[in-house]
DNA sequence: CGAACAAGCGAAAACGTTTTCGTGTTTATA
DNA sequence: TATAAACACGAAAACGTTTTCGCTTGTTCG
């Protein structure tokens, strides 16, 4: 790298002081107007930007939000991060991106590294490993030290601070009575281990829908995937019952493509037979054959509400309690619940 | 935000100097061991974490890599930044992200905007609009001051500087090669505009396999997609010809999965009467039905090199000639040219 | 002619570190 | 006892800015 030009080699060019060019550059009245064009010439010519460390330090303002999510290979988090990254920009600030990759460990060395003041506050959603173990003294501590922290989609209420969640009971509501709707009797339910906050709220909604429509919670068709082992061979035991249902609700889409899949090789028509609805719509949802229905959770929109809570609480520009934003979700309705 | 705990702080609080807060803390020899222990112990319990920019400032190293994509919400480009990430973590760097959401003009401004002195170098893959214009003046400034650099994916050779890209050619060549051994004879290109670099690379390879297995290029199988159109309507066209192909290559997974969708739709037995091969493996192609086969990019990889030649830039480890890696993608076959 | 005032610029502190080079005190050695 | 060495610490520069305050000039006005 060429040495950078700094406002102290302007100065010795021109035989002025420092302060000279930092107030002729920033169009000053007390400098001279021959001086300032000169060195606005000088400057100009060799692209003088001015360190932002330098200027960083000094405000003690970085404009640069961290954020730490589970993963970013995934179709949800990733339109989150747009969401962030839009909004944020247009306030200003540059986004710092960090992988937890669901552990733990990385996930508090991660926010140790971002809270040593590189960055004015951090947008968060909670590791798996992180939720498995209940362990969030690495949140409290941020919280005594009044650091500005928005937790999204993945939160635990015990730590105070704001947050922005879709609305997972109600999407899946929504999602358990359109199913219904269309006529189906014997609804599957395709959710994740118990420890997982959204798996067990989404798990909720069903129940709570087949209740209001007077239909029986029957244990067994609720299926509880562990995403640790093959996907596959679990999903197909769905089919392998002796009762098998006539409609899954699956708790993220790749579950939902899986077991579309599994039921066309098995030679179920879809939605005829069973009819298919998934939670994130991604890609996947929209370009597989058939199409699926999908609970739309508005990644960008929630990412861009993370941003302005958590900016808002850095430029002290919001109220002072802790808020705590809700997204309701809605349904994309495609061909595999079209009956 | 709490006041933060500083050396001087500390220094104050057991009257002693700065440099001396500084040397305990970094366990010097030349401080006294009760005096080490005392400090060290008020300093763990409030828990003091040097002022990164600080550090940064003075040592003249952010050692944080700037990464600069045209959008995040697309599996290949979420898997490079997985790549970088992981890589840049165990070297000690963290990664900042910024999209130019393919346009020119948020291209130079994230870029001069990195270039401040915020990040020690670069990992771009150039944005459309760039590419379509072939502007490329704000590159050239880069390198003018010997700034660290590296271009993967998109890359244009006139820039001269560290580069990691598939073997897009091979590539297309050897899925063509896949789908004329599984027996097809008539096979469609779905592919980009021409300025779209990886486009008419992959044509090429397309072409190369054509001609050195003695079939005829016929353009009326060569089918150019407008991305700012629609795509399903630009596909059907693909089968509503007198003469459609048995066989079709896409050059990004969303094409392969369309064309899918409407050969089912039409009637089409995929493989049998047509097959499907794809670029990009993300998920559509392993969940949608059938699942498709696919030319894998190894993103992950990509990543991984990129930060690494400039990691070995910045620290002036590696060659000082500019390196140009290529990554040789393989064929992942699904059940779409299973026959 | 002296005072007031404006114009144009410089010195220095501050942000929080690290590191080199002192300096003063104690201890050991001749 | 004088001297050298070891020990324990402080002062200050440096990284690149911004900003407050003060200092020269020259001009204007009474």
């Amino acid at each position: 790298m060429k040495q950078k030009i700094t406002l102290k080699n302007i100065a010795k060019e021109f035989g002025v002081s420092i302060s000279t060019v930092s107030k002729a550059l920033k169009g000053s009245h007390e400098i001279g107007e021959e001086t300032r064009q000169r060195i606005q010439a000088f400057a100009d010519y060799y692209n003088y930007k001015p360190n932002s460390l330098a200027l960083q330090l000094r405000s003690q303002k970085t404009s640069v939000i961290g954020v730490v999510i589970p993963e970013i290979v995934h179709h949800f988090f990733s339109t989150v991060i747009n969401g962030i990254e839009k909004y944020a920009n247009e306030r200003g600030y540059n986004v710092m991106v960090c992988l937890s990759n669901e552990s733990y460990e990385k996930e508090v060395s991660n926010i140790s590294m971002l809270t040593n003041g590189s960055v004015d506050g951090l947008i968060i959603s909670i590791a798996r490993e992180t939720q498995e173990n209940q362990i969030y003294k690495h949140f409290e501590a941020l919280l005594n030290d009044d650091f500005p922290l928005v937790l999204f989609d993945r939160v635990v209420d015990s730590i105070k601070c704001d947050k922005v969640i879709i609305d997972d009971v109600g999407g899946a509501y929504k999602a358990t009575n359109h199913l219904i709707e269309i006529g189906s009797e014997r609804i599957g339910l395709l959710t994740t281990q118990d420890y997982v906050t959204v798996g067990s709220l989404r798990k909720e909604g069903y129940i709570k829908s087949l209740t209001k429509n007077g239909i029986r919670v029957d244990e067994k068709l609720i299926y509880k995937i562990d995403d640790k082992r093959d996907l596959f061979d679990q999903i197909k035991k769905v089919f392998e019952s002796e009762n098998p249902p006539d409609a899954i609700l699956a708790v993220n889409e790749i579950y939902a493509a899986i077991a579309s899949k599994i039921a066309q090789e098995q030679g179920y028509r879809i939605p005829e037979d069973i009819a298919i609805i998934g939670f994130t719509d991604g890609l996947i949802s929209e370009y597989t054959s058939p199409s699926l229905s999908s609970v739309v959770q508005h990644g960008d929109l929630m990412g861009k509400q993370a941003a302005e809570l958590l900016i808002n609480r850095i430029e002290h520009k919001g109220s002072d309690e802790f808020q705590r934003e809700v997204i309701s979700p809605n349904l994309k309705i495609r061909q595999s619940t079209k009956r």
